[in-house]
DNA sequence: TTCATACTTCGATCTTAACCGAACCATCGG
DNA sequence: CCGATGGTTCGGTTAAGATCGAAGTATGAA
């Protein structure tokens, strides 16, 4: 009738546990087969598919063949930052289940929001990034030169960054944490960097664990003479 | 299984019509009765008065009691900004209906989300803001020394806002524009201002109207020497 | 060609929940 | 105390859609 069926259709597509397993599985920016989806969500081939086809047709996902398999990925980072807000939604709505796994904990320690870093250690980085002052800006952030020269020589081409359509910062609220960390296309860079380093290790699902020697240096690359993160098993 | 239904309950909530429908009329702010909603859902009071027990269940509404009537609002400015959120991805999905009203540009042109201004006006607010300087930082906003005095002499007491909870300054994604407008408690001062003046009336649902006084007032103020916001019907 | 894998489409079943009628509480005005 | 209005609870109906088995299509390998 009004504007309501508007938003409950989307929000529709994304209340079915299937669905929602589906999406939250692309949530670490990873194109995914229709079985390996299937599989995640718990459900057979043939389910999966009609899910995968609404999603795809509602543009949530797009999808890319080839050879004889189908990958499927999230069509943009708007789309993993609505279901990031959800989540958050979810915990003030107590749906969030009180047994908190250890899987939960190094969720909540450090994971792949999209495709730059989330939870504890992403919102540490921003926050570290602000105090020494190589961001500024409280929601909507921005480089500061002295930030411009730290992240070249952390091996980053901002300047290729710039060219893209992409925000270079963007703040994106955690669900874990009740604060930002750093998206867009810088904070995506950031973690590539960091892989590449072998500070950072990407384990099943989107729980990604830090070495121990990246752990070192990440704290005293972005937060020196400051508490260290407290480290969680 | 996963988290996947952690967000799948709260999207089922907001994934039926008749809901979406009470959810959306509340975004103006206002609270309302049982058989308000339920006639703005269209649908009977026993069935409205269901959804509502639901959505009150899940934290996502808060229930007041005076007399025979109850009174539900949302519960908070985050639960609109997800709605908001939500908006925007309809809009992508293409599921946002192609027919599009007078009553629908009129709310592209100027509506309260929550309690702050948003649409066109909105989007053109915040820009002229911080073209003169008044806020600083593209997603995270601060007020500058020189806004702090135009909000002052604008009629608004700082140091009040700035006691409670609420964030001062807030970026919200404005789902028709595709730009942020001010949310936060400045973005709802600086409406209520407006509408203590008279610049603008408020009229069913959302939709917000100028005066051309109003209008006048609200061009010299936000955004001199410059273009003004071109008048919709 | 033939077989196997990856996926889609179709059809039937079955669960969920939205919906309303009717009856039941609560509050207000007299 | 009574009637009227606003809201909740209950039960039965109904419609939507999630699910999977089975059959069909496309790609790749042997």
């Amino acid at each position: 009738m009004k504007e309501g069926p508007v938003i409950a259709s989307v929000a529709a597509l994304l209340g079915d546990p299937a669905r929602a397993n589906i999406l939250t599985t692309l949530m670490d920016g990873r194109a995914l087969t229709v079985s390996e989806l299937a599989e995640a969500a718990g459900v057979t081939l043939q389910t999966a598919s009609g899910h995968l086809a609404k999603l795809d047709a509602a543009n949530l996902l797009t999808a890319e063949k080839q050879g004889r398999h189908r990958y499927f990925r999230l069509s943009g980072p708007d789309v993993a930052q609505v279901l990031e807000a959800l989540m958050g939604l979810a915990e003030r709505t107590g749906a969030t289940r009180v047994r908190t796994g250890p899987k939960d904990a190094a969720l909540r320690s450090a994971r792949i929001c999209y495709d730059h870093l989330a939870g504890e250690r992403g919102v540490a980085l921003l926050k570290g990034a602000q105090r020494q002052g190589l961001i500024e800006g409280g929601q909507d952030l921005a480089l500061t030169t002295k930030g411009r020269a730290f992240f070249a020589d952390f091996g980053i081409d901002l300047a290729g960054l710039e060219k893209g359509r992409r925000p270079v910062c963007r703040a994106c609220l955690d669900w874990s944490e009740r604060h930002s960390h750093l998206g867009g296309a810088l904070g995506a860079a950031i973690l590539s960097r960091m892989t590449d380093r072998g500070w950072v290790r990407r384990e099943t699902g989107r729980v990604l664990t830090f070495t121990c020697e990246g752990a070192a240096q990440f704290a005293t690359a972005f937060m020196p003479a400051q508490d260290h993160v407290s480290q969680v098993a």
